[in-house]
DNA sequence: GCCTCCATGTCAAAATTATATCACAGACTT
DNA sequence: AAGTCTGTGATATAATTTTGACATGGAGGC
């Protein structure tokens, strides 16, 4: 297993600093920011990680609002949440845990208690993570890179496998072709070419030997969406 | 390898019939219970399975407390159990895993993701237990150090035998080419070697005298996969 | 409705890459 | 020394990926 990397969210630079000691081994990265703002730049950068530790007390965003915001976003919705905040703040705990976060830790805490909660909280998430993606008819077996349609394997290549898992993932999202590329490929560039648009078409006439169901959808524009309806 | 025995606790028929259905097959027997109690009760009377489904929301008793019950049992706690309950009930799906459960499914699910997963579940548990590792006529006796292709002994090296016997452990999954290195191996460094096709080779061409059958496929761009199955 | 533009779709050949195979050499065992 | 076991390049083979030329078809302007 690699590196599980942290995102913490904290104003107070006495206490980021303190995580970043708590957390310096070989099984955790911590990336600090001091707004919420700052975190979500990251993530447009397509950076990602595996939890998140928010204090709530916030200068700028407000933190449940951050929340709210991790948990509407497609692509971080997944991830989970510890919030941190002031002792007694009863309120904001029970918010907090109402909009989504996944565990809740008192300041002032020790850091044992802390790394307990974090390994805690990212065990559970990749337990329940799922080597599995399914969507109607489509099943993605990721440990075992086997792929059924309607309960018949369909052999994939490993770009079309890759493809398919990464729309499946971002199911009923359109995903952009640039993002395709940068995911896929590990392209730099997005000059013309009709690299994806073939991938795409063998993908499709793969699946279609099983389904006439049409799952991958064209946007035209922007990119491609995988859905089991229309 | 004999019938795997699957207990289903669900209050709902018409989704109970689902499940004998889907799991109507030579490798799978099913038994539904309507309450938890019920299940119990199987139990009492020495009933055993591989593997339990549990629907949370149930009539008579709480799905999370006979979680609870079933993970305090001696002779109950180390099945794996799924459990099963509607799509956004987030916070059971949390204390569900907390509790012990093995992995989780929201419903409404796709029959072949419960069957993906059950198997998944059955592999993990049986994996843990022994020095024999078996699969199809194919037999590592890890104890004796002793590989047997349909009862006839094969003389394999040492590299072979690690080779054989990490994929064997992993049945069904993808080994990554680069995990194949670190486990038998212990290379840091993965430049280009042809050494790993070497042993797949030799491993290959000695389980080929006993047996039709091929149990060793590439998976290219990945690794390499040890299956019974095409 | 018709036309044009441009994003996609399609095809087959060509290029690239991953894996298989071979032959041999050093290291170790007996 | 004869016999294994292992690792390494060179080379062969097979599979996948890319590319460029060309076809198609949707969306907006007329």
């Amino acid at each position: 297993m690699n590196k599980h990397k942290i995102f913490v969210v904290e104003d107070d630079r006495s206490i980021s600093g303190l995580y970043e000691i708590a957390f310096d081994s070989e099984e955790f990265e911590v990336e600090c920011f001091e707004r919420a703002e700052d975190m979500f730049r990251a993530f447009e950068k397509q950076e990602k990680c595996d939890i998140i530790i928010l204090d709530l007390m916030l200068p700028g965003m407000n933190g449940l609002d951050a929340l709210k915001l991790l948990k509407a976003g497609e692509s971080t919705k997944s991830i989970p949440i510890i919030i941190v905040s002031a002792k007694g703040d009863e309120k904001d705990k029970v918010e907090g845990l109402n909009l989504g976060a996944d565990d809740y830790i008192a300041k002032p805490f020790g850091m044992l208690e802390l790394i307990a909660r974090v390994k805690a909280n990212i065990r559970k998430s990749t337990l329940a993570g799922g080597e599995i993606i399914s969507v109607g008819e489509i099943t993605v077996n990721n440990a075992e890179h086997r792929v059924l349609v309607a309960g018949n394997e369909v052999q994939l290549t490993l770009k079309e496998y890759k493809l398919l898992k990464l729309l499946m993932e971002r199911c009923d999202n359109v995903v952009t072709r640039e993002k395709i590329l940068t995911a896929v490929w590990d392209y730099e560039y997005f000059g013309e070419t009709r690299t994806l648009d073939m991938h795409i078409k063998s993908l499709r006439s793969k699946l279609a030997q099983f389904t006439e169901a049409q799952y991958i959808h064209t946007v035209r524009g922007v990119g491609y969406k995988f859905s089991k309806n229309k």
